[in-house]
DNA sequence: GACCCTACCGAACGATCGTTAGGCAGGCAA
DNA sequence: TTGCCTGCCTAACGATCGTTCGGTAGGGTC
């Protein structure tokens, strides 16, 4: 209809379809599962047919493959950005609390990547699964060291159990924290770091 | 070859088959996946034709119930025998921890029959979601009792970000922790209760 | 021996799956 | 105008899926 050059285009652009795919596919796969979305769903999501899937991909696992990339790099960047926000005097707690902030606002902000990585990750083929272990195992160094910097009153084994036990809440919230009915991620934030810190008996009767 | 009466039975006994089937479901289910795993590869795991599946279950889906409900007894027999055990004079620290160890020895105890609920609950049928919602209901509401009992300093809103956190942690542990390798469950939940009552500044020092 | 019940099997059904082959429309370059 | 490239299509392939049908072997009861 309106075919002027200069308004943005209302008709698809380039490369949009491909884009279309990945979201759509990231969010089926986040709510249905892997292997009970089916590329003709994905398809249907975006308005196309199963083979016009790939002209894109070369396969639903390199798709998925893909999707959990993004999933990883989102968080990873996160990361690499809160922490280049360090400043020299600040506490052990407020650095833990903006890496916490920004896994969660990660975690949201690309929802439907991240949680690929929590809920499909453990029944995704094993040839896609290889593809993704890389990544996920230089995040997980990320937070053992960023733990052990500031608790350096633990032994690794120790580290180890508070890095699961953090991922284990931090991940679970993808499940029942609706940022837009129930406040803010960083006011979820707090209250994680200042229970971990201080415990339920002083946070509980302090607030 | 031995076919003597009195001595125990080598052979099927009867309703093994039906208990094996169960068995050998939940684990494939847990770590392969529910729409992953095929009636034949149940079948072949316990040395059967897919047909014969079907001699004891209605359908894949009724299996897959019957697991999750066998997951859910599993934890809620735990909870209330826990409860039993309360002791007058006991704090809100001791009681709390007698349930985590309560959850923890019932989630491992009958790993793959309880791990169905975490991992492959989100990606069941529609169907079969519903037959077992009401179990977890009820199951939700001991705890939301429990937190709120033994913290009547939080409101409903934080007793539901408690309890959820505390699943979070809890339900992480069946990917990570393994209680013949790493130690007992009980020293597991102690650490769980001690973190969320007093926090790591206090416990990382004195541990 | 006749009967029945439990536990299992072989074979097949229709449905759905991921994937491929080949074609067609439109935009852009020469 | 010709030719190519991108993006999407229809149609179909073989594989695998859950499930059903019609058996059969064996043990217990009368």
């Amino acid at each position: 209809m309106t075919s002027s050059t200069a308004t943005a285009a209302p008709s698809p652009e380039v490369g949009d379809g491909r884009r279309r795919i990945l979201e759509a596919a990231a969010e089926l796969f986040q709510v249905r599962g892997y292997a009970e979305t089916s590329t003709r769903t994905i398809a249907e999501a975006v308005d196309m047919r199963a083979a016009s899937i790939y002209h894109h991909f070369d396969s639903k696992d390199a798709l998925l493959t893909e999707i959990l990339a993004i999933g990883m790099q989102a968080v990873t960047d996160a990361f690499d950005a809160a922490e280049l926000a360090t400043e020299p005097d600040e506490t052990g707690a407020q650095r833990l609390q903006r890496h916490v902030t920004a896994h969660l606002d990660a975690l949201f902000g690309h929802k439907a990547f991240t949680a690929a990585h929590v809920t499909v990750f453990p029944f995704v083929p094993a040839a896609v699964r290889v593809a993704s272990v890389e990544d996920r195992d230089r995040y997980e160094a990320r937070w053992t060291d960023l733990l052990g910097s500031i608790a350096p009153e633990l032994d690794p084994s120790q580290v180890r159990v508070v890095r699961l036990s953090l991922f284990g809440v931090m991940n679970s919230t993808l499940d029942w924290f609706d940022p837009a009915a129930e406040g803010s991620l960083d006011e979820l934030a707090n209250a994680f770091v200042s229970t971990l810190w201080s415990g339920l008996g002083t946070v509980g009767g302090g607030n």
